[in-house]
DNA sequence: GTGGTCTAGACCACC
DNA sequence: GTGGTCTAGACCACG
């Protein structure tokens, strides 16, 4: 499968995964009715106890993104990519607000921020990485 | 004084309350050789645990930030100002760093990301802000 | 064949297709004698697993509203239809009773109960509900 | 403290602290600022393991009923007495719509429904059994 | 095979 | 002391 997670990059593994769910869903290569997997397969491929990909899971339910249907899977819901793009706009988006309220806050001018970002975009390290 | 802080936002306090030193310093508010207030009157008028902001004195000691002046307290080091400038860039490049990453991980480009700091630069609530 | 299953809705199916026939029983229209559709043809027509078609009627078995006619498959009882008729009844006083149960506990009066009910009841879109 | 919890009525024990908390919100007896057991404490009064409990808070966090505040504990916040008493509603209100349509389609009349209604509430092991 | 729940016990950062 | 996360392993109902 896809997923790919870091135990040691301060976000919470159960956070990753379901961002990396959230994201191929925004993306279109989870479609709505397709199957997410099993717990036990994707515990043992990331090599994390199930409970954690579980917990994962249960957060995208509640969110809308996953369903159960008995006894077979989980799989993704009719209205799953319109949550996930609209999700994944507001993470982006709160994040790049909070920087740019910091950065203000402490002292910078648009000007500056402005640089900061072109250099982040100019980094050749940025393409290769696929989550 | 010209502390502010929020226990419910997620940021640990002692961590606010060293960043917005070191903003302070970076900002020329705090010069080297004043004296910032003792661990029991800031606990006292931010409502905090006196070990918290013994941690976060603690820990811009260790940053060399601060250095005690036998018996008086704690005051701003001649070399503050540089290291909290240098600082503040370190933080605020490491924020958009991670930002862009994910921004880009999650499928969007680079004219996207651009017009998203736009939006936020443009942004009229942002002088206003306090802490 | 008049079974309509919802794999998503949390009723186990091999319960829905149970309380289904022990509801048609109970009104009339499966009568003794009646053989229900074979496992094979019922677990087609609702896509769903042999095996659960097989435990729904296993249970209506251990319950005396089927039995097996050798050979030739499975019919209604002769004593079904007021084995269902107190079934039905049972089911839904229990189900009455601890929604009840649960409103009281949670600080509901008779009063706002009964009204609860009244609305229910109101509403015009039952009768055309198929299961 | 003032929860129970029945560790084989079918309901998740996580859910039955999670009800009991809404249920006290809507009531009153737990108020906006108030601090709920903390996870150690109620694991241990309740004889449950603290993962348990957890869940149960974690849950109440995710639909704004409680907030953390950093090593201090959860507290009921201003929104949760509104979103409680909706809650309490909306969940009462389902399991009483599910009851009628059930009763309706297996052939039960009004008249029948609201005897057995009657019935319940004349229950007098009622009004003594506090969550 | 599937997910859901629970227990037991550990480690972490924070106050 | 507090909550948050993770692991390990168990049991259950369901298909």
């Amino acid at each position: 499968m896809f997923f790919y997670i870091d135990p040691r990059n301060g976000i919470a593994i159960y956070d990753q995964i379901a961002r990396q769910v959230m994201f191929a869903v925004a993306g279109g290569s989870l479609q709505p009715g397709d199957r997410v997997p099993s717990v036990r397969e994707l515990s043992r491929s990331l090599a994390v106890n199930p409970n954690t990909v579980s917990r994962a899971y249960r957060e995208l339910q509640s969110g809308g993104i996953l369903e159960t249907v008995r006894g077979t899977g989980l799989e993704i819901t009719a209205t799953a990519p319109d949550a996930c793009r609209k999700e994944r706009w507001k993470m982006i988006r709160e994040r790049m607000h909070s920087v740019v309220e910091e950065a203000v806050r402490s002292g910078l001018g648009a000007k500056e921020i402005r640089s900061l970002l072109r250099t982040e975009l100019a980094n050749p390290a940025l393409r290769k990485t696929t989550p």
